[in-house]
RNA sequence: GCCGGAGUGGCGGAAUCGGCAGACGCGCCGGACUCAAAAUCCGGUGCCCGCAAGGGCGUGUGGGUUCGAGUCCCACCUCCGGCACCA
C-alpha cells in the first residue's frame, strides 16, 4: 500500500475545525458525520431488503436486481480502483430506492482460490484464517464508503453452506445428458428410456452401459494436455509459463502433458449461447467477442487417406472449395498420428523438434504463428489428396495447435497466408485454385508476401472468387463461385465417404479439475472397478479436509503421476464405503469459476437449507430477464459470463431456474490507472516516494511538462498502467476517506470521467469534489452558528435551474453519467450561492438529489431540516417540464459553415420563420453583403446555415 | 498473432440523434479580504496574429461523404484490455 502522500498545508480538508468557522465542513467533520450515518444504516437495517415471504414485503413495487462482479478478498485490502463500480452501482441502487423500487443490492466474496492457497503455501497459515481476515477487512473498507449493501445477505464461496450447492449444481451437470435433438440437457435416467427405445441398450453389459451413460454426461472425465510442472507438482496458466518453456515461479521446467480431468460439456451449448446473446442487453463488443470466442464456423470435414498405411487424417477446413489446391498437410506436433507418420530418415529430427514444442507456452507459439519464422519438420510421409488424387507431404509444425479442430490442417499455399509464408520457407508446391474477382486490390500485407517469378509477380489470394484448376474425373468447380464451388465439393465428398459438411466451433469443453486444496471438493467417489459414482444429495456438502500441508507432491519426473494436495488428507476423509465397496474420494478440486457461475441465484435467497434459492424468491429477483443491472470490468467479457451463462442454461433445461438468461443487462466499468515508477535496474519504486527535480510529490505534479522524477535521489523511468500491486502505484480508500471524506471520495471517482472509461487517479483533483461539497453545505448551513441559513422567498431563476438540475441529474443516474450529473450539481450550488440562498423547500428538494451521490452529508442536512428518518426511500423530488423550457431560444446563424451571427427566436418557431429573422439580422446581413445566398437549410430549435457565393 | 476498445486545452473530461467544440472540475494568472499567509470570495484562461476591433487555426495522421463531421466511411499511427489453470 501506497504511503500518505505529504498533506500540502493549502488542503482545506486537512484543516480541522477553524476558530473563525466552527461549523465549516471539514474532513474531520465530514468524517464524524459518515460514522454516525454509517452506524445508523447498519443499527435500522436500513438496506436490508425483504423478499417474497418475508415481512415487509410489498410485492407491488417493481424489483429491481443491481449486481456487482463478486470480489475476490485479496491480502492487501482495497486500492481506489476496485470500488469506482461499486459506488456506482449504489448511487444507481440508491436513486431507484427513492423511486419506488424493491432493490436487491447484496455483496459476497469469491474465496477460493490460488493467492491464499499460495500464501499459506509459503507461510504456513490455513488459507480460511487469511480468507477469512481478509474479508473482514474489506467488509470494513466497504462499510466506509457507505456502500448501500444488504449486509445480511452477505456470502463467501468458501462457506460450506454455499460451496454444497455448487457441488449439487455439478451433481445436476453430471446426472444429464444433452439431447441435441431438444437442443437441451435432460436427467441421464431419461437417456436410458431413449437408448432403450433406439435398442441400444438391453443388449449391452454393466460395464458397457455405465460406459455409454459416461460418454453422454455434461461433467465427464477426459485426457487432455496441460502445461505440466512436475517440480511444483501442478499445472500451470499460460501466464505462468514463460516463454522459454519454464515456470513463473521458480523457474522449473514445464511440459506438456495429456492428464486425465473433469471436463463440462459446454461445446453442446455453443449455439445457444451465442444466439440468445440476442436477448440481452450487452455492451455489443462484449457480444462480439463471446461469438467470436465460440467461433462457430461452417466448413467440411474431409478425410486425407495415408499413403501406404491403414490410416485416415481428418481435416476441417471452411474452405473446402481450395480442395484441389492442398499441397501438402501440416499436424500439430502432439497431433496421435505423429508417431507413426515419422519415418527412419526423419525420426530424430521429428523428435527433436517435439521436444521443443512441448517446452513451448501457446501464446508464444500463436505470436510466432503470424508475423515471426515459421518452423516444422517433414514426417516423411505422404497423404493423399482426395480431390487430385496426388500424394502430399505431411509436415508438423506448432502454428497448429491441438486444441483447435482437429490438430491437423490441409495446406492451401496459395490462399492462406500463414501456408503461403510456411510454403515459401521450405519451398513447397503451390497451386491457384481460385481466381481473385475483376479489379481485386490486394492489400498491404498480400503485397508484402509477393515474389516475382520470371518476371511475373506471384500474389497469395486468401479471399473468394472464382475456382479453376478443381477438375477430376467425376466434379468439376472450374468457374464456379466460391460458395456454389463449396456447397459442390462438399456433396462430393459426402457422396463418396470422403467427407462431410460440418459446424465447427472455436470454444473447447470447459476442463474442471484443479490440482489445488483451496477449492470445492468434487461430489464423486472413484470405485475399484475406474468408474466414478457421484456423492449422494444428502450426504452434501462434501467438506474439504483440515489439513496442516496442503503444497502439492513435487517430482524430478515429467512422467510421475499428480499427487495433489487432498492426496494426502486423512483416510477417514479420503476412504468412504458404500454397499461393502471401498471408494476412494475425487482427489482434484473445482476452479475457481465455480463459485462466481452461481452466486447470483444465491443471493435472492441466501439462508435456504432446502434448495439453491426458493422457487418464489427466484422467481421474483431475477424476474423476467434476471439481474437487471451487472457492473464488472471488462476484463471478465468472456470467461467468467461464459461459464455463468452455461450453468445457467443448464439450470434452466432442468427446471431450477425461470429465466433464459441469468444477466439481462450489463455495464463494464473502466480501469482506474496511475503512473509508476521504475528504477535502472527496472525495479519498480513505490509511486508515493517518488519526488521531482523540485522535490515536490510526484502525484502533485504529474502533468507538467518536462518533469524529471527520482526515487531516493536516483532517477526513475515513467510509466503508466492500471492500479495495483504489481505497478507499486495503489491508493487506499482508507487514506483518501481519512483525508477527505468518504462523499469526496465517492463524488472524486464519479467525477473522473464516465464509468466506462478508463482514467488516470489523480490526487490533485480530489480536492474539486470535497470544495463543491464544502460550499454546499456553506448554501445550507451557517458556519458560524452551526443553524441552517434559509431565505424566505425563492428566486424564480433559482427554482427554474432546480428544476433543471432536478431533471438532468435524473436522467443522468438513469443512464450511469454520474459525472455530469455532479457537474449539474455543481452549476446549481454555483448559481444558488450568487443569488443568496434558497428556501427551505428548495434546500430540501436539493439534498434529496444530492443524497444518491453523497449519501452521508445529505442524510446530515436532511435531519438538519428537521426529519427524523433516513431519507433512502424519501420519493425523488418532481420537476415541472414548463419550468425547465425557455419560451426565446438563441440560434446560431452560419454562413458556409461558421457561425457569423445569432438570433433570438421563439422555442416553437417554424422554419420559415426562422430563416426570415436570420436574414433579417443586421450582422447576417453585413456579413452577406455582396453575395448571392444559394440555400438556407434550417434546423429549428438547431441552427441556420446559409450556403452564399 | 487473433479478438475487443480508446485517442478532444497544461491535466481529467463535456458535446445524449450529423448542428455554436472545450460544460464542469484541477492547475495556472489577476483582484478582494488579511499585519502576513492559508482558507474563502470575484474575474480571466484552446493555440497563433493584433494595442484593439477583429481575423486565422484547431478534436492522433491522411483521404472521403455532407449545407454542416469530435460524431459517419476508408487507410494508417499510438496506447490500453482479453486469449481458456490470475480473477
Amino acid at each position: 500500500m501506497a504511503k500518505t502522500p505529504p498533506t500540502r498545508a493549502s488542503d482545506p480538508a486537512a484543516a480541522t475545525t477553524s476558530d473563525t468557522h466552527p461549523h465549516r465542513y471539514t474532513a474531520r467533520m465530514a468524517n464524524e458525520i459518515e460514522a454516525r450515518w454509517q452506524a445508523h444504516w447498519i443499527e435500522h437495517a436500513t438496506f436490508t431488503a425483504p423478499g417474497p415471504g418475508d415481512a415487509g414485503f410489498d410485492a407491488a413495487r417493481p424489483k429491481l436486481y443491481c449486481l456487482d462482479m463478486f470480489p475476490y478478498p485479496s491480502g492487501v485490502g482495497l486500492h481506489v480502483g476496485h470500488p469506482l463500480g461499486y459506488i456506482a452501482t449504489d448511487i444507481y441502487c440508491r436513486y431507484k430506492r427513492m423511486r419506488g423500487f424493491n432493490v436487491l443490492h447484496p455483496i459476497g466474496f469469491d474465496a477460493f482460490g490460488l493467492p491464499a492457497e499460495q500464501f499459506a503455501v509459503e507461510h504456513g497459515v490455513h488459507p480460511r484464517e487469511t480468507t477469512q481476515r481478509n474479508i473482514d477487512t474489506m467488509v470494513r473498507q466497504l462499510k466506509a464508503l457507505g456502500l448501500s449493501y444488504d449486509w445480511s445477505r452477505e456470502l463467501a464461496t468458501t462457506e460450506p453452506e454455499y460451496y454444497r450447492w455448487t457441488q449439487w449444481i455439478f451433481l445436476q451437470l453430471y446426472d444429464s445428458w444433452f439431447d441435441a435433438g431438444r437442443n437441451m440437457a435432460r436427467p441421464i435416467s431419461e437417456l436410458i428410456e431413449t437408448l432403450r427405445a433406439r435398442g441400444t441398450w438391453d443388449d449391452l453389459g454393466d460395464a458397457e452401459r455405465a460406459d455409454l451413460l459416461d460418454e453422454h454426461r455434461l461433467a465427464y472425465m477426459a485426457e487432455v494436455p496441460v502445461n505440466w510442472c512436475p517440480a511444483l507438482g501442478t499445472v500451470l496458466a499460460n501466464e505462468e509459463v514463460t516463454n522459454e518453456g519454464r515456470s513463473d515461479r521458480g523457474n522449473h521446467p514445464v511440459y506438456k502433458r495429456p492428464l486425465r480431468q473433469w471436463m463440462l460439456r459446454i461445446t453442446a451449448y455453443a449455439d445457444r449461447l451465442a444466439d440468445d446473446l440476442e436477448f440481452v442487453d450487452w455492451p455489443e463488443p462484449v457480444k462480439t467477442m463471446q461469438r467470436n470466442w465460440i467461433g462457430r464456423s461452417e466448413g467440411a470435414m474431409v478425410d486425407f487417406p495415408v499413403d501406404g498405411l491403414d490410416e485416415t487424417i481428418q481435416v476441417f477446413t471452411t474452405r473446402p472449395d481450395t480442395l484441389f489446391g492442398a499441397t501438402y498437410m501440416v499436424l500439430a506436433p502432439e497431433h496421435p498420428l505423429v508417431e507413426r507418420l515419422t519415418t527412419e530418415q526423419q525420426r530424430a529430427s521429428i523428435d527433436h523438434y517435439r521436444q521443443q514444442a512441448r517446452s513451448r507456452s501457446d501464446v508464444e507459439r500463436m505470436t510466432e504463428a503470424g508475423g515471426g519464422e515459421k518452423t516444422g519438420v517433414a514426417t516423411g510421409s505422404c497423404a493423399v489428396n482426395p480431390a487430385t488424387g496426388e500424394r502430399i507431404p505431411i509436415w508438423i509444425a506448432d502454428y497448429v495447435l491441438m486444441g483447435y479442430g482437429t490438430g491437423a490442417i490441409m495446406a492451401v499455399p496459395a490462399h492462406d497466408l500463414r501456408d503461403w509464408v510456411f510454403a515459401r520457407r521450405f519451398d513447397l508446391p503451390m497451386r491457384t485454385v481460385v481466381e481473385p474477382p475483376a479489379g481485386y486490390e490486394p492489400s498491404k500485407e498480400e503485397h508484402e508476401l509477393s515474389y516475382s517469378d520470371g518476371g511475373q509477380t506471384v500474389l497469395p489470394y486468401p479471399g473468394e472468387g472464382i475456382s479453376v484448376n478443381s477438375a477430376n474425373d467425376e466434379i468439376s468447380l472450374d468457374g464456379l463461385a466460391g460458395r456454389e464451388a463449396t456447397r459442390t465439393i462438399t456433396g462430393w465428398l459426402e457422396a463418396g465417404g470422403r467427407g462431410r459438411f460440418k459446424i465447427q466451433y472455436k470454444l473447447r469443453d470447459w476442463l474442471f479439475s484443479r490440482q489445488r486444496y483451496w477449492g470445492e471438493p468434487f461430489p464423486i467417489l472413484h470405485g475399484p472397478d475406474g468408474r466414478t459414482v457421484a456423492v449422494l444429495e444428502r450426504d452434501l456438502p462434501v467438506t474439504l479436509p483440515d489439513m496442516e500441508d496442503f503444497a502439492p507432491a513435487s517430482s524430478d519426473d515429467p512422467e510421475a503421476p499428480p499427487r495433489p494436495p487432498l492426496a494426502r488428507a486423512p483416510d477417514a476423509w479420503k476412504y468412504v464405503e458404500r454397499d461393502g465397496v471401498r471408494y476412494e474420494r475425487e482427489l482434484n478440486t473445482m476452479p475457481q469459476w465455480a463459485g462466481s457461475c452461481w452466486y447470483y441465484l444465491r443471493f435472492t435467497d441466501v439462508r435456504n437449507a432446502e434448495r439453491c434459492a426458493g422457487v418464489l424468491p427466484e422467481r421474483y429477483w431475477m424476474g423476467e430477464r434476471g439481474v437487471d443491472l451487472y457492473v464488472g470490468g471488462v476484463e471478465h467479457a468472456v470467461l467468467h459470463l461464459l461459464y455463468a451463462r452455461f450453468w445457467h442454461k443448464v439450470l434452466y433445461d432442468l427446471g431450477h431456474v425461470s429465466t433464459i438468461e441469468p444477466f439481462g443487462r450489463l455495464f463494464n466499468q473502466g480501469y482506474i490507472q496511475a503512473y509508476a515508477y521504475r528504477d535502472a535496474r527496472g525495479v519498480v519504486v513505490e509511486s508515493g516516494e517518488v519526488v521531482d527535480e523540485h522535490g515536490a510529490a510526484a502525484a502533485d505534479v504529474q502533468d507538467r511538462p518536462g518533469a524529471q522524477f527520482f526515487h531516493d535521489g536516483k532517477p526513475v523511468r515513467r510509466e503508466y498502467g492500471k492500479m495495483g500491486k504489481s505497478l507499486k502505484n495503489s491508493v487506499s480508500p482508507d487514506e483518501i476517506c481519512g483525508e477527505y471524506g468518504c462523499d469526496t471520495l465517492r463524488l472524486y471517482e464519479m467525477y473522473m470521467g464516465p464509468l466506462e472509461a478508463s482514467k488516470p487517479w489523480s490526487t490533485r483533483d480530489i480536492i474539486g469534489p470535497f470544495r463543491f461539497l464544502a460550499r454546499a453545505w456553506r448554501l445550507a448551513v451557517n458556519e458560524q452558528t452551526g443553524e441552517l441559513s434559509l431565505r424566505d422567498d425563492a428566486s424564480d431563476d433559482v427554482e427554474r435551474q432546480l428544476h433543471r438540475t432536478i431533471a438532468r441529474v435524473g436522467a443522468d443516474i438513469e443512464r450511469l453519467a454520474f459525472n455530469t450529473a455532479i457537474a449539474a450539481l455543481i452549476e446549481f450550488v454555483n448559481a444558488a450561492t450568487a443569488s443568496g440562498g434558497l428556501t427551505r423547500d428548495q434546500l430540501e428538494r436539493f439534498v434529496l438529489v444530492l443524497s444518491p451521490l453523497a449519501p452521508h452529508i445529505a442524510e446530515e442536512l436532511w435531519s438538519k431540516l428537521g426529519h427524523d428518518s433516513s431519507l433512502a426511500y424519501h420519493p425523488w423530488p418532481a420537476y415541472d417540464e414548463s419550468l425547465i423550457t425557455e419560451a426565446r431560444i438563441e440560434l446560431p446563424v452560419q454562413i458556409g459553415g461558421k457561425v457569423r451571427g445569432r438570433i433570438t427566436v421563439p422555442a416553437d418557431a417554424d422554419a420559415a420563420q426562422i430563416e426570415q429573422a436570420a436574414l433579417a439580422d443586421d450582422t447576417v446581413r453585413a456579413a452577406l453583403a455582396g453575395r448571392t445566398v444559394r440555400k438556407v437549410v434550417v434546423v429549428p430549435g438547431k441552427i441556420v446555415n446559409i450556403v452564399a457565393t
